[in-house]
DNA sequence: AAGACGTGGAT
DNA sequence: TATCCAAGTCT
């Protein structure tokens, strides 16, 4: 891979194999700036079959940039409901009104222009542009990061920014005018049915000739991705759904905490303690909360999650409220089932729901 | 530059 | 069960 003639050969055997064995994907059939660009916001850090059919359902009801931007951020929080990271979301939201204003409602086909927007990084700019126009452009992403140093046998740990650079300049030898966008799904596709983490398929890899780690060294072993161990830390939570007649009280999640923009049932801490205690605190709590004076019921489910370092147990109990006003914020409010149906929520809080509908 | 951000699948 | 991690970005 040291020659340009090498590299010719390198993309020859790749994009042949990507024409015989590239996937059917919906966000292949019709490659749009807009249709790439929501694939590629819907598929960082999220698993392909994952995605296929919020992909489907999102390009139906917002097909293009001036109906996302036309749209309220909660309908198209709705649609992205248990995709998570749903930064995303709200920032492509921002993006599309942006490029309303910026850009005439044409999503913008200038590598800088569209670095600069919200939630679109190097990765994303460059793989919209190479998939959508054939412009040659460099892709960096976790299916790459592992072909490039098996394909290098590059030793160093790859999160560190030096080694990432040098990724970045060996992905620039690669893509050329010639087919760049099938190129870069060549590379990632490859990525993961070929060249994946624990059981590479070196038989079957089109281009195992050119693989350095796989002459001289082992491309399990790579890439070499550092020793930080992520510290999980256990955390036991309370939600109160407080029942009045046919609504039950919920909450709007702050821009400082989990699902942002998201709809829940009053949650917190739980203490430590015995029974009776624990009860007590509870129900002040939650009148401190929601101003709202309960009657505790039982816990009716008990929920085990986790969000990013945090592994949570939930318990959910029934309360019931008959009077008392819902303290007076934005962020609180009464809704009945059908409502609940309608709002984007967390999945723990889906569950919830989906619990309450079948009592 | 390390940590936050969601969820579900794989081992 | 615990841990990793998947078409990353932002702070």
């Amino acid at each position: 891979m040291q020659d340009s003639s090498d590299r010719t050969r390198f993309r020859q055997r790749l994009l042949a194999w990507f024409d015989k064995h590239q996937r059917d994907l919906p966000w292949r059939k019709n490659r749009t700036r807009y249709r790439i660009w929501v694939s590629e916001i819907m598929l960082q850090q999220t698993q392909v079959v994952t995605v296929i059919d919020y992909f489907q359902r999102f390009i139906k009801r917002f097909p293009t940039v001036k109906s996302l931007a036309a749209a309220e951020e909660s309908e198209v929080l709705k649609f992205w409901e248990g995709l998570g990271y749903y930064r995303r979301a709200r920032q492509m939201h921002a993006a599309a009104i942006q490029i309303v204003k910026q850009h005439n409602g044409r999503f913008p086909d200038n590598f800088d222009e569209v670095l600069a927007l919200p939630g679109i990084g190097r990765y994303s700019a460059g793989a919209i542009l190479s998939i959508a126009d054939d412009q040659p452009l460099p892709i960096l992403e976790g299916n790459t990061v592992r072909v490039y140093a098996r394909l290098m046998n590059f030793q160093e740990d790859v999160t560190k920014s030096a080694s990432q650079k040098s990724l970045w300049a060996f992905a620039d030898t690669l893509v050329t005018r010639k087919r760049p966008g099938d190129l870069n799904q060549a590379l990632m596709e490859l990525g993961s049915e070929i060249c994946n983490k624990n059981t590479p398929q070196c038989m079957k890899c089109p281009v195992a000739s050119f693989c350095l780690s796989l002459q001289r060294g082992d491309p399990r072993q790579l890439p070499n991705k550092g020793t930080k161990r992520v510290r999980y830390e256990a955390l036991h939570q309370i939600a109160i759904v407080i029942q009045r007649r046919k609504r039950y009280a919920i909450r709007l999640c702050g821009p400082d905490e989990h699902w942002t923009g998201l709809w829940d049932f009053p949650r917190f801490t739980a203490h430590t303690g015995d029974i009776a205690d624990k009860l007590k605190q509870v129900t002040q709590e939650t009148k401190q909360r929601t101003g709202l004076s309960v009657q505790l019921g039982k816990p009716f489910l008990n929920l085990k999650h986790a969000v990013t370092r945090y592994r949570i147990e939930l318990d959910c109990y029934h309360a019931v409220s008959v009077e008392g006003r819902l303290r007076a914020q934005q962020d609180l409010r009464w809704a009945s089932l059908d409502e609940l149906q309608e709002l984007a929520m967390s999945v723990t809080g889906r569950k919830i729901v989906r619990h309450l509908m079948k009592a």
